[in-house]
Order: structure tokens, then sequence, then C-alpha cells
DNA sequence: CGAATCCATCGACGGTTATCGATGGATATC
DNA sequence: GATATCCATCGATAACCGTCGATGGATTCG
């Protein structure tokens, strides 16, 4: 890929004048930062990428044993990648099992894949 | 991709007990989440987005009159992408110049292909 | 039915963050 | 040298977030 220099960019500009962005839609980088939030987290980190290598359902009693947290934090954990849509849920019995979201959006997958695979 | 369905997963699991997750280093956990809070605001990811769609440094003044911020907050942006190894800047007379960092670690360049390619 | 386990929700607390106005340094122009 | 522009830093403020203890609903076991 070729890449301008800044050796290349003018040190004469003219003063009180900007030039135009790449355009970047405003929807596009408020719904991105949601997902971001989502994932700017260790604990959540290792709960998507634990999903993730398993590739079957876990239930969540085994992180809130695993990871040194409470189980209210973990609870509301998962309730926040529920919310971003990357996880959904299951009860059985008493145990609440969760997964990666089976329909999830290409470029949403594509993320994870380059995050944790 | 062969997944286990939640319809297979036991009723019955001995009460109390839990189960192994899968391995997931803390400190990769903790090293990631940092990026991703980086990542993890609509202004930044424009700011990250506009770079790599550029392919060529960008002044600060152009975010400042393109993005609907005071000009310390800009900076403010740009100084957390920078902490972050994401970006470097270069003085060109009163102009500050930023691109996208040149050595960038794969997987990180790797994240930033799939959230904005 | 009573006891025990799993889990989501609530309320509270402390730490982090996004934002801005004010300020000052650096640099170019007149 | 005086002025104007660009930019980083500081201090302050409001909003958000991670964490926990307490609580209660759901379910299973004895």
């Amino acid at each position: 890929m070729h890449r301008m220099a800044v050796k290349d960019l003018p040190i004469i500009r003219e003063r009180g004048v900007c030039c135009a962005l790449p355009v970047v839609k405003e929807s596009w980088a408020e719904q991105r930062a949601e997902l971001m939030k989502a994932l700017a987290d260790p604990t959540r980190l290792t709960m998507v990428a634990s999903l993730w290598k398993a590739g079957s359902p876990i239930c969540i009693c085994d992180f809130t044993a695993g990871l040194r947290l409470s189980q209210p934090t973990i609870s509301h954990h998962m309730a926040r990648l529920k919310e971003a849509g990357l996880v959904e849920s299951e009860k059985r019995g008493i145990w609440v099992y969760y997964r990666l979201r089976d329909k999830m959006p290409t470029e949403t997958r594509k993320l994870l894949s380059g995050l944790v695979g």
C-alpha cells in the first residue's frame, strides 16, 4: 500500500482554512462505538473469547466460578453483552447457558474474528 | 463450523460444581481491553476511519473544523489514540499532522481492518 | 412443603471519562 | 517586535461505568 509521507506535506498552508475530511458517517461511528464499548472490558473480552473458543454454550455459573468477581457483576457483564447483540441465553432448569449469537451481522463477526481469532 | 445446540445440554447437572472455562490469559484480556477502550468512542472511531481511508496524514485542525467539538476535546481524543499506539504525529510549521502508526502489531492492524475496512 | 441453589435486579459507592473555558508555548506573518 | 494562528495542557464539572451486598423470583432436591 502506498502511503504519503509527512515530508511531502506543505509547510505553508493557508491559515484559518480547513480541508475536507474523508466522509465517515456519523451513524456508523455511533453504532460502531456502542459495539466497541461492549467489548472494552477485560471481563467481557474473556467471556466472548471463552465462548468463541468453546464453540458451545457455557453456563454462566462457570464464569462466576472461574472469574474472580461477584455473581451480580458477572450477571451484569453478560447482560451488557446480550444488550449489544453479541450473545444469547437459554434457561435449562436452574441454569442459564450463554452462547455467541447465531445471527450476527457479518461485520460484527469479522470484528470478533480479528479480535480473538 | 459445528456448534453444539443448547438442546444437547444437560438439564441435570451437579449443583455447586463448576466446569473449567477455556483458558483465556488475563494479560491478553487486559491489554486488549485497553486497545478497545481507545476505540470505544464515536469521535476517535471517526478519526481512525478517516486516517485509514485517507491513507495519508491529516492535519488535526481539519478534525477540529470537521467534527463538532472544541479544540481541546479534539486534542484530547487524538492524544488518547496516540497513547494507545494507534497514531503518530509530526509537526510542520504551526500545524500538526497525524497518521496511523507505521509499525503496528499485526493483530492490531487486523483488528482495524475488521473494524473500518 | 421446606431448604438450597442459581440467577437477575436494585441501590449505592468510588473511579473513570468526555467535555469545555482558560491559559501559555510555538511559529508564522506583517 | 507585535499580532495572529495553531495546538497541548490544566482545572473543573457532569455523566458514565465497574463493582458489590442485599433482595427476591425460579427451580430442584429431600
